[in-house]
DNA sequence: AGTGTACTGTTATAATATAACGCCACTTCG
DNA sequence: CGAAGTGGCGTTATATTATAACAGTACACT
C-alpha cells in the first residue's frame, strides 16, 4: 500500500525548521486569494494570520487577543473572531473543533481532507493528508449519497517523541 | 415532544424502524460494560443515555437539561456533564465536537473509528464505520509512530434526502 | 453499625462564541 | 462633487458551553 503521508509533515514535530518561511508563504497565499476573489487582507486579518501560523500549535481564540492588543488593535472578541471565520473561509487556517483552537493549513489551494493529528502532551499538530485517506471518506459518503460540505478528522494520542517520556 | 428520529444511516435511512430497539440495546450494554469492569448505571446515566439514544440527532448537554427536571433529578450542568463523562467513557455515547453535542455510539465493544456523517439541514448523524477508513487512519498514524488514543471524524454536509430541498 | 468510596446536589465561575449597533473608510454612480 | 451603498471595525452586552470546588448522601464492605 502507498501511503507516502506528507503528514506530520515531518517538520512539525521538528523545532528547528524555518518557520517564518512557513508564514511568508501562507502570506503569498492569502493575498492571491484575496486578489482572485475580490477581498482584502486587512491589516487585523493579516495579524491574525501571521499569529496562527507562527504557532505549531492550535491557538485559542483569546489567546490571540494580547497580541493583538500589543500590535495596537482592538482586542474584544468579536475582532478576532471575524479575522478566524474569514481566513477559513479563504482555507487558509482551520479550526480544531475538540479543542477549541486554530491552525494554519498547508494546501489552501487544493480541495483536501482536513485532517490532523495533534499531540496531546507537545501540543503540536501535523497536517495529515494522504490518498487513502481521501478516498476512504469520499467512498463511505458516496455509499449513503451523502454530500460533503465541511469535514474535519482529529487524531489526538502521543508523537514519535512524547511517548514514553511523560505519560 | 420527541420528534420522530430521522437518522439516515444503513438502519435509519428507513424511518420505519423501531427506535425503541435501539435504546434497549444500549442499555443492555451499558448494563453489562458496567457489570464488567464494576462500575454503576445509576439512575441519572441511565435516563441520560436514555435521552441520547432516543434521537438520532446530536444533542446538547444543556437541551438535557430541562429532561432531567421534568424527571425530578438535579438539573444543574455538572450533573449532566458527569453522566456524559461516564457514558463516554464507556464508548456508549459520542461527542460530536464541531457541534457541542452528542449521540449515541453503535459499537461500544468493538475499538472503531469514532466517526459520524451529519446533515446540517435535519442534522440527522449517521455513524461510519468502514474498515477502509480505520485503515487509513491507523496506516497513516503509523507512518508517523504517532500513537492514537482518542480520535474523531466528522463530516457535515447534505444527507440525501436533503439534497435538492432546502439549499 | 462503622467506615471508606463513589455519586450527586449546589453554588459559583471560567472559557468560548455571538448579537447588535454605530462609526468610519472606501467605492460607485448620479 | 456629493449622496448612497458597502464592508470592515470598535464597542458593549450577552449567549452558550463547560468546569471548579465543596458539602451532603447512598452504597459496598466489613
Amino acid at each position: 500500500m502507498h501511503t507516502q503521508a506528507n503528514a506530520f509533515n515531518s517538520d512539525a514535530f521538528n523545532s528547528n525548521h524555518n518557520h517564518q518561511k512557513c508564514v511568508s508563504a501562507a502570506l503569498t497565499s492569502a493575498k492571491a486569494l484575496c486578489r482572485d476573489r475580490g477581498q482584502r487582507l486587512t491589516p487585523v486579518r493579516e495579524l491574525v494570520l501571521r499569529l496562527v501560523w507562527q504557532s505549531h500549535q492550535p491557538l485559542g481564540a483569546y489567546e490571540l487577543l494580547p497580541q493583538l492588543a500589543e500590535a495596537g488593535f482592538n482586542s474584544a472578541p468579536p475582532t478576532v473572531y471575524r479575522a478566524l471565520d474569514f481566513l477559513q473561509e479563504l482555507g487558509l487556517i482551520h479550526r480544531i473543533a475538540s479543542m477549541n483552537a486554530f491552525i494554519g493549513c498547508s494546501h489552501p489551494d487544493e480541495t483536501h481532507t482536513n485532517a490532523f493529528m495533534i499531540c496531546r502532551e507537545c501540543k503540536s499538530a501535523a497536517e495529515l493528508d494522504t490518498a487513502e485517506l481521501n478516498s476512504a471518506l469520499s467512498a463511505a459518503a458516496g455509499t449513503l449519497g451523502f454530500q460533503v460540505e465541511q469535514e474535519s478528522v482529529e487524531l489526538i494520542g502521543l508523537c514519535q517523541h512524547c511517548q514514553g517520556g511523560a505519560k
